[in-house]
Formats: structure tokens, C-alpha cells, sequence
DNA sequence: AGATATTTGTTGTCATACTAACAATATGTA
DNA sequence: TACATATTGTTAGTATGACAACAAATATCT
């Protein structure tokens, strides 16, 4: 296969994902609503996961550790989460939604759910399996 | 199609893409070579189109203008490139390779695409010709 | 039990993404 | 010509990503 016909695809993937991103940002912020997306995302998770140590949640979510300590530091100020001590490991939080975070979580998920139904627009569900088949295969091919 | 399939398209969206990125950096490290992807992508293109103003060159590789700003500055510093006046337009300048930074592009652009055949291991031409359609998709469904 | 290694979370540093605001310059128009 | 508007590049502020180093706590191993 040819350098050159594929040479591009690190390039669409980085400015498809920022778009995204981008995206969703913006609705978040046409509601005045103080958040970010990777925020989003950990909130998101934890209504899924409601008992999970930082470093558990960092794998889950594909954040490394230390991107994720100033996550939850900004999600606990804005009093989205808390941190509570782990009842038998002393090095760990778990990190939980508070009423707050629940709220928010239950307000957003169908506004998000829209919002990447309309990334899908002229798309189908064998584009899907594909993209996932191909991004999975990169991803495998250079991890460690 | 049903919303929970696809909901994970902007996790791997984002985690394959930070992870090429991640990949051809830890190669530049190996080899002690100081220099960023994102750099590695500016004087690449600079090899190409060596007469661009600052925002041409930030539309021509998808960067915003105050991020081309501190990329040009980093690399101007490392000695790879060099900021000319325009010759009618004293608003702009025009960025080009020195004799360092064509070197580099030209010792790099082998070992680069070597690094992008490795992500590419199986996977066809198919393959590369529906994640092409299928993230150009994505980004103009979502662009304004 | 005690030395050693590992795990967990944090902090610091640098680079990039995005937004907003700004100065200098160019352009369009009354 | 004079004024309003647009363009170009820069600076500042905040958030995230990657990496390195660290302290505290725990696990392992002899």
C-alpha cells in the first residue's frame, strides 16, 4: 500500500476528535453550562460506576493519573463530586457523585445522546462496526 | 440505530489519536531528537509549502493562530525556521525551513513513515478509504 | 520482623487547544 | 481623504496531555 494515500490518517483522526470535542463544548456552552467535556466524561462514568477508586476511574476513562487528580480537584470544587476515604486502603479516594452531580449527569444525557446522533448523521451502523474495528487495530498495533 | 452502539465513537476517537500521537513522540524521545509531533507537522508542511503566511500555515495543518503563534516561536528558537517580512503586507510574516530544518524533514520523513505503516499493520486500503469517508463525515456534520 | 518493591495519589513542568482581547496594518466606503 | 471594518499576529487565562519525581501506604519476600 502506498506511504503517501494513508499518510493523512493521523491527521483526520487529530482534527476529527478535536471537532468533536469542540462540538459538544460549544453546546455546553450556549447553556452557560460550567463544564467541560473530559469533566463530562468523568461525571458520566461515575453514575455508571459510583464506587471507583482515581486510579481505576483514570484507566476506565483514558486519562492518566495526574489528569485525573486536577479533574476531580475541579469536579469537587464545583461540587460535582467528593472524594471519600477508602475503607481498608488508606492511599486511596473513591470518588462519588454528589445530588448535585447526579442532577447534572441525568439532565445532559439525552442532550449529549443528541448531540452524537448528530456527528452519526449519513452514517450506518456497519460504518460503526468498521470505525471501531479500524481505531481498535491502531490502537493495538502501537500499544506497548 | 440504536444510541448506546456508537456512544463510544468520541472515546476512541480521542484515545487513538492520542495514542499515534504518543507513539511517534516516544520514537523522536528514543532517538533523543527534541523535537514535538506537533512541530514535527508544521516544518513538514513547511517542506512542502515554503512560502505560507502564519495563517495559512495554521489552516493548512489545522492548528488555531495563537497555537501556530508559540509553535513558530519554539522552532524559530531551535533554529529550524525563520520568520521573513512580507513583502506588501507588513502585517505578516512568512515562515521558512532553514538548512537545519530542511535537513531534519529530510533524515525524519523515512522514519515517519515507517512509524504510520505500523499503525497501519492489518489493515487494508478499504479499511483506510472508509475511515477517510467516514471521519470526513463526522467533521462536516459537525462544522459550522 | 524488617528490608525492598509496588501502588496510589499529588505536584511540577512543558506543550497544545481554545477563547477572548488587543495593536498594527489593510481594505472598503462614504 | 477620513472613518469604519476586517485581517494578521500576539498575549493572557484556563484546561488537558504527557512525563518525571515524590511521599505515604501497602504488599512482598526472605
Amino acid at each position: 500500500m502506498a506511504t503517501e494515500l494513508f499518510s493523512t490518517y493521523s491527521y483526520l483522526l487529530d482534527r476529527t476528535a478535536r471537532k468533536v470535542k469542540q462540538y459538544a463544548q460549544r453546546r455546553f456552552n450556549a447553556e452557560n453550562y460550567d463544564i467541560t467535556v473530559d469533566q463530562w466524561i468523568i461525571i458520566k462514568r461515575l453514575n455508571q460506576n459510583n464506587d471507583l477508586n482515581q486510579t481505576q476511574l483514570a484507566e476506565i476513562t483514558g486519562k492518566d493519573t495526574p489528569t485525573l487528580t486536577r479533574i476531580i480537584d475541579i469536579l469537587c470544587k464545583k461540587g460535582l463530586t467528593e472524594r471519600r476515604i477508602h475503607a481498608t486502603d488508606r492511599r486511596c479516594f473513591t470518588v462519588h457523585l454528589t445530588e448535585l452531580g447526579t442532577q447534572t449527569v441525568a439532565e445532559w444525557t439525552p442532550k449529549m445522546a443528541e448531540i452524537r446522533m448528530k456527528a452519526w448523521e449519513n452514517l450506518t451502523e456497519e460504518d460503526y462496526i468498521n470505525l471501531k474495528r479500524i481505531l481498535d487495530t491502531i490502537y493495538n498495533n502501537l500499544d506497548d
